[in-house]
DNA sequence: GACAGCTCCTTGAACGTTAAACAAAACCGG
DNA sequence: CCGGTTTTGTTTAACGTTCAAGGAGCTGTC
């Protein structure tokens, strides 16, 4: 509830053109539908939101099927505190045990089980279906390569690590 | 946990090409990174979720600053169980007011107060600043076009209402 | 080798979201 | 106008997320 940033008062803020508007609004809205139904298809199907699965994924992939619990965060894009409450969570369904790290006593390992590898076996095909139903059905082969396109620039712009700017002397 | 639904079994899946993977983790992670970022900005300059902040918003573009409950939910996209808990917040912030439908004894206004729009207008620049800088400066006109008829084609798809297929036979 | 500062991960409390169940009013067909 | 159905909005409890704080181990410096 402070002033707002970048803003420096009395200085008119460079609103949004209609057509980014258009744009905007449309971003949020499907984002918002499209977490929504994966999530629901998820939660109904493999019995966990989407963030979970795809921890799950994420350490179906890695070698050992195991991941430094600061990593698999990194790659998650989620907290570490988040990251712990989760795992804590996939432990008590046994699909992820935690390890301890030999070479750093305060390192653990999310490691996924044999029965989380088995939900995941099971409940992938239906998942893959539903994005694909949602998204690349849907779109021309140049929409769907313009879509990484975009999508990873902002990845990049947000990053943590990036500054958020282009301005290196900012910094 | 039940099974995948899409694919009968004993058929193998069709899975995502690795140009497909890339794009979905692209998108995966900007979505995240951006819902993220834009949820600390306005949690801090203007002390309420993104959610709460676009119903504000919706509110203020609507004729009196009011809006029926289910169709303020409607255009947020999100159900009527969520909003009546975001309004409950918003009223006691005193940035919205209950009022009654006169025309449909069931029916709730959600009513943007004064103070409300003060929160609005203080915090709306910040906030558009920083979409700007986080999406619309670092696309080109030609990716924000593509953009946004990228994201009306898969909001359409998902829109309840929509059956999510193009086979109306199948419903 | 001790101190400072950093990284790793966890915790608890406050908050937001979901799902299911519910009451009340409106609607609709006969 | 009666009875069933739908719509509207809320409620409760379980669950997920965030934020701030903290304990424990590593690391670099003098």
């Amino acid at each position: 509830m402070n002033r707002a940033p970048g803003n420096p008062p009395g200085q008119e803020p460079r609103w949004l053109t209609a057509e980014e508007q258009h744009v905007w609004r449309s971003y949020i809205q499907a984002s918002t539908l499209l977490e929504d139904h994966l999530d629901r298809q998820l939660q109904r199907d493999a019995g966990m939101p989407h963030v979970y699965y795809g921890l799950l994924v994420k350490l179906g992939e890695s070698p050992r099927r195991r991941l430094r619990m600061t990593e698999l965060a990194r790659y998650a894009k989620i907290t570490r505190s988040r990251l712990s409450h989760a795992v804590a969570r996939l432990e008590k369904n046994g699909w992820v045990r935690r390890e301890d790290c030999p070479s750093d006593k305060r390192g653990q390992f999310a490691v996924l089980t044999d029965e989380g590898y088995e939900v995941l076996a099971r409940t992938a095909p239906g998942h893959v279906d539903a994005v694909r139903q949602a998204v690349f059905d849907r779109l021309t082969p140049e929409q769907q390569k313009s879509l990484g396109e975009i999508m990873r620039i902002v990845a990049e712009g947000l990053e943590p690590g990036g500054t958020g700017a282009d301005l290196p002397w900012l910094r």
